[in-house]
Formats: structure tokens, C-alpha cells, sequence
DNA sequence: ATTCAATTAGATTAATCATTCTAGAATGGT
DNA sequence: ACCATTCTAGAATGATTAATCTAATTGAAT
């Protein structure tokens, strides 16, 4: 019925995520996506609506696969393998690790906003993980979730292991073997409830 | 002899700043900058050579006054210290520590490098912060500086506490008060040279 | 008062970008 | 063989940008 297509929506949002990793935001123009993956730039538009929608696709993709590692782990209560987990995820495809890791997602969408299908997905990705925390939190400690415990989780089991991988993914070299025992020495050292709060508590680390 | 100047080279790294606090490195056009202080573009031409030329400058500034508070810590062996004096210095002006904090001054000079003085001048400064992480380490340890120590110090003195305002920074909301206390607990749960290595060692933290 | 280099002022240029448009090619059902 | 549809292909458009250029001011030193 229909002519077959050469380029499909995930050529262009790997080329996307590739040239963001490789070059900045910047570098991901339209007329790079397309030399990239060897094609004309109106084919893009076939695909995508405009260069936010892209960028916002190629958000999802990348970001969602993150999420999709760590929720279940979160919502399982084990907050140490999730902290663990950005390794290997990171290791499987550094493009997607530098472009995830490297870019707040607000940067990306500088000009114009992504297309609404496209921000609700991002916003569904957020609340999943934000979820994710609290649950995790809630079945570590006991009673009512405090912003400080939430704001603390988040900064052990993502932020913190991020920061440490972040040095290394700026650079070429690969992340060094002792990232892994950085990450767990933390989650070792540092409770999860405040010390003011800490009192009769489970430790969760 | 001459006109005097409206317009300074501070109120244009000023204005940089603000614009790229504000809504990234693409906002912070050089029509941009021009209309943010009030001015024709053509005087910008007057005290920088290029955007880049003024985005370095900008960083310079920027960072350089971050190195100013930390440095002196470092080589004084107060590596605690060095780390919650990020707060105050955060504190101070927000436009600066969000341009400092938030964006990798690579991802600045995407489209062209800076002139070859300011790149100079940023590549002191770093050398200036490296020098001064293995000073402390030194002075903290004993014995040679091995690479994966100066990490894990980088990390525990910069990157984990930037990493624990980064959240605060993207946010419209002021740093809350528990970030000392999370930065402070940090320290004194995790140690400065490794699990492995740390037989008979003074501890730092 | 005159001079003159530094500066303001903003129009201009050339490049680049996102997006649209026109044209033709491929495909599978009729 | 033909048609409807989806795609490739890349030229055209209009906006925006960094950077340059011409001309008009300014104000302290002479």
C-alpha cells in the first residue's frame, strides 16, 4: 500500500542522542540528525514535528530506559542495587549514559517546548521515579514521608552515584573499577533518615 | 583624551551570567547581552573578541571566585570546610552559582573555542583546584597521591555537595537549611581514602 | 576652543538554522 | 496497469545569529 521507509523514528533518535552526547545540544541540528543518518532533513519531519518533539523523544528513550532499571529495584526496597545499577546501564551504551546523565532535560528544550504527547510522557517518567523514592523510603523507615528523607534518597541513590560517574563520562576514559566501591562505601556511611530523625529508626545503609 | 565608557566589561560578564543562569547557553546572545545592559552589540565588540571570547571571560569570573574560597581551604587541610563553604558562596549570588554549577564549561564553547589567553586563564584555574585537592590529600593521607584518592576526595569535597545543591539550583526555592547537615553527615560517614587502602591511615573525615 | 582616540550607535553582511514546499519514487491492493 | 498513500530527496523560505562596518558622539588633554 504504501512506499517503504529507509529511516525509521529510531535512526533519527539514536543520531539524536549520539550527536547531543558527542557535541552538546547545539550540535544536534536538524540538518546534523539527518547528515547523520544519511538522509534528507525533510524525512525527520515525517517522523517528528519539530526539533523539540525529537529532543523530547530522544529523552524518553534514554531516560525512560534508566527508569525502567531503577523503579522496579526502588519499589523493591533495595535502594543499594539501585544506586549500583547506573553502572552496568551506564556501561551498556555511553551515548545514551552521557546524553541522560550529562544534560538536565530543561536545557535541551531552551527554544521551544516539546509537543504535549511528548511533555506528558516526560512528566509520567518523573512522577514514576518520584514514586519510585517514596516508596522506597516509605518501606525503609515507617511513618509519614519528610521532603528532607525524600530530597536524601534521591541524592544517595541517584545524585550522589551520578556525580561520581560524571568525571568519566566527560572524559574519554572508561568509568574506573572503584566507582562501584565509592558507591557502595556511601550507602555504607551515610544513613538514609536524618540524624535528628535517625532515633529508633532502621538503618537502611 | 577619550569618551568614557557607558558600558563596562563587567556589565557585559554580568549580564552573560544572568542570561545563561536564566535559560542556558543558547540565551545568552550576544543581541541578547546587548539588550540586557541597555547597549548597541557593537560595544561588546569593543571589550571581547567573540562570544566565546565573552563566555570565558564570564566563567572565569565565575569560577575564579569559587577558587578563591576553596583553594585556601584546600592547601590549609580543611577539606570540611571546603565543602560547606560551597553554601555561602551559593548564597551570595545565585545567577553566578547557577552559571558555575549547573553547565560544564565545555558545553559553553560548543560552536567555537575561546581565544587562547582565556583559555589559558580557565586552564590555571583548574590546575590551580587539582594542585590544591592533592595538597589536602596529601596532608590528610601520608604516603603518594594515587589517582583513585584524588577522585574520591573531588568527589566528597565538590562534586557530592554540588550535587546536593544541583536540585535546589534547577528549582525557583532557596537552599534549604538541611544541606549542610547532609554534607556534614557525608563527611563524617565517609572516608576519604579507601576501604582498601585505609590500614593504619589517619582518618579524614 | 580644538583635537582625537575611544566609544556609542545601529545598519549591514554572510552564515546557519528550523521549517515548508515541490517533485518524484516506491509499495501493495485493486 | 493503475491508484492512493507514504516516503525520499533536496531546494526554497524566512528568521536569527555572530561579526563587521560606517558614522556620529564624547570629553579630557592640549
Amino acid at each position: 500500500m504504501v512506499r517503504t521507509a529507509r529511516f525509521s523514528a529510531e535512526h533519527f533518535i539514536d543520531a539524536a542522542i549520539a550527536l547531543v552526547a558527542e557535541g552538546g545540544p547545539g550540535a544536534a541540528t536538524m540538518q546534523a540528525i539527518a547528515r547523520r543518518v544519511g538522509g534528507p532533513t525533510g524525512s525527520i519531519y515525517h517522523r517528528f514535528a519539530s526539533r523539540s518533539a525529537i529532543l523530547a523523544a530522544a529523552w524518553n528513550a534514554g531516560y525512560g530506559s534508566l527508569v525502567q532499571v531503577l523503579v522496579p529495584l526502588l519499589h523493591a526496597g533495595r535502594p543499594r542495587e539501585a544506586a549500583l545499577a547506573l553502572l552496568p546501564w551506564a556501561g551498556e551504551d555511553r551515548h545514551r549514559a552521557r546524553f541522560v546523565l550529562l544534560h538536565e532535560p530543561v536545557a535541551l528544550f531552551e527554544d521551544a517546548p516539546p509537543p504535549e504527547p511528548l511533555r506528558q510522557e516526560m512528566e509520567r517518567l518523573e512522577t514514576g521515579m518520584d514514586e519510585a523514592f517514596g516508596a522506597c523510603i516509605g518501606r525503609v523507615g515507617g511513618g509519614a514521608i519528610r521532603e528532607e528523607d525524600l530530597a536524601r534518597a534521591k541524592f544517595l541513590i541517584f545524585d550522589a552515584p551520578i556525580a561520581i560517574l560524571r568525571p568519566h563520562l566527560l572524559s574519554e576514559n572508561p568509568v574506573p573499577s572503584f566507582a562501584g566501591q565509592m558507591i557502595a562505601e556511601l550507602h555504607a556511611g551515610v544513613p538514609f533518615a536524618s540524624a535528628s530523625h535517625r532515633a529508633g529508626t532502621t538503618q537502611a545503609a
